[in-house]
DNA sequence: CCTATCTTGTGAATCAATTCACAAGCCCTC
DNA sequence: GAGGGCTTGTGAATTGATTCACAAGATAGG
C-alpha cells in the first residue's frame, strides 16, 4: 500500500501511536485530534498527520480522528490483523521471559515451537511446549509453518543458528544475538542488541551537560 | 568533549564498531582500515570515518587505524572504562534475565541491588543478592549510589517506579516497560520497548515486495 | 445560509544525515 | 629522497526527515 519506502523511525512511532490509541480507546474516548496524539507521545501533531499521510487520509478536517476507526487501520497498517506464527530457538533465560510473556501472544504471536541444543531440555515439556532439537527445525517446518524465528542462542552460536532457520524456509528473524546476524535479501531481521542499548545509555550519562 | 550534538544513529554504530574492533583484536589483527570496519558492519567507509571524526582523528593515512588503540578510545567514548552501578527493580521474567546475564557483568555493568513488590520475594535472597522493597529504594540509595535502575515491571506499575527512581536521585533509567514514561529532563532515559520492536518486524513482514 | 472556529492534509522550506570526492599524509621500494 | 600506492579526514553536495504554514473541509451557532 505505501507507495515509497516508509522510513524506521515512522513505523516506530505507528507503532506508538497505535499503543496510545488503545490508551483513549480504554478511556472511552471516541475522537482524537494530531495534537493529542502528539503531546501524548512527544512530538508534533505535523509529524503525527505526516506520518499517516503516507497510507491514507484517515481524519476529518475540523474534527480529527475516530479512535475506533483509526486504530483499526493502525492495526491493518502493522500487519496485526493476521496471527503470527513464531519459534523461539534457545529456551535459556531470555527464551523463556519470551515463551512465557503474555503481551507477546495477545497481540497475535503465537508461540508454536520451542527448539534448543542442549540434550538435557531436547523433549522436555516447558511453558505447554515440547522442546525440540534445533536440527529438527527443517524437517518440522513442512508443517509447522512458522513465520518469526526468535534467535536467543549465545552470540557463539547465532550465526549458525541463523543459517539453520534460513534453511528451514522461515523469512522473519528477531535475534537478541549481541553481533550482527548475516542472512539473504529476502529474509526480514530484526536484532535487538541488549548491549548496543546499554552502551548507548552509558554513552548518554558520559557526555551530560 | 564532542563539540555538536551526537545523534542516536551515530552512537548505535560506535557500538556496533567496538564490536568489531573487539573481534578483530581476538583475531590478533593488530591494523583496521575503515573499510574493513564498514564491511563489516554493512556501511561504507565515508561513514566509518565520518562518525569517528566527531570525536577526533585517531587513524594513520595510507595505514588505518591501531586495533587496539582504536578499541580502547571507543570505550572511553562510550563512557566504558568505568563500572556502572546498576538496580534491577521488578525480578520477574526479564529482570531475573537481567540479573543472571554475565554480558552485563563483563561490560561493567554492576548489578548492585534487585528491588520487587511482591512480600514473596523481598528478602529472599536471588541471584546473589538479597531482594528488598522498591519503598526502601530511596533510603538505600543513600549509600548505594546506583547510577543505572532497569525497570522490569508491569506496564501499570512501570511510571510509579519510574517516580520513585526519580525520587531516590538515580539519573538513569532503562526501561522494558511497553509505555512512553515520563521523567524530568535531567534524568536519562532509555526504552526497550519489545511490542515496538514485534510490530516493526511485522510491518516489514507485511510489506515485502 | 453565513460566519467563526477547528483541524486535517500537504507542498515548500528548513534542518539533519549520509555520501562524494579529493587534498594531505604515511609507508614502502628503489 | 623521489615516486607510487594506500587510506585518512573533511568540506561540499546530495539525499532524507522534520517542521512550517496555509488552503480546504468540516461543524456549530445564530
Amino acid at each position: 500500500m505505501p507507495l515509497k519506502r516508509i522510513a524506521d523511525s515512522t513505523v516506530r512511532r505507528l507503532s506508538l501511536y497505535l499503543r496510545f490509541l488503545e490508551e483513549f480507546e480504554n478511556a472511552g474516548l471516541t475522537t482524537v485530534s494530531s495534537e493529542e496524539l502528539a503531546a501524548r507521545g512527544g512530538t508534533t501533531s505535523a509529524q503525527v498527520r505526516k506520518d499517516l499521510s503516507f497510507f491514507g487520509s484517515f481524519g476529518k478536517r475540523g474534527l480529527g480522528y475516530q479512535v475506533a476507526e483509526l486504530t483499526q487501520r493502525m492495526r491493518r497498517i502493522l500487519g496485526l490483523e493476521r496471527d503470527w506464527r513464531v519459534a523461539i530457538i534457545g529456551v535459556g533465560k531470555i527464551g523463556s521471559a519470551l515463551a512465557q510473556y503474555e503481551g507477546f501472544q495477545q497481540r497475535g504471536f503465537r508461540v508454536v515451537g520451542l527448539y534448543d541444543s542442549d540434550p538435557a531440555k531436547i523433549g522436555r515439556n516447558m511453558y505447554d511446549q515440547s522442546v525440540r532439537s534445533i536440527d529438527s527445525l527443517a524437517e518440522d517446518n513442512r508443517e509447522r509453518r512458522v513465520d518469526i524465528a526468535v534467535i536467543a542462542v549465545p552470540a557463539s552460536a547465532a550465526q549458525r543458528v541463523a543459517d539453520q532457520v534460513v534453511a528451514a524456509g522461515i523469512t522473519g528473524i528477531m535475534s537478541f544475538a549481541p553481533l550482527q546476524l548475516h542472512v539473504p535479501a529476502e529474509v526480514t531481521l530484526n536484532t535487538v542488541n541488549m548491549a548496543m542499548e546499554l552502551e548507548r545509555l552509558s554513552f548518554a550519562l558520559s557526555n551530560r551537560e
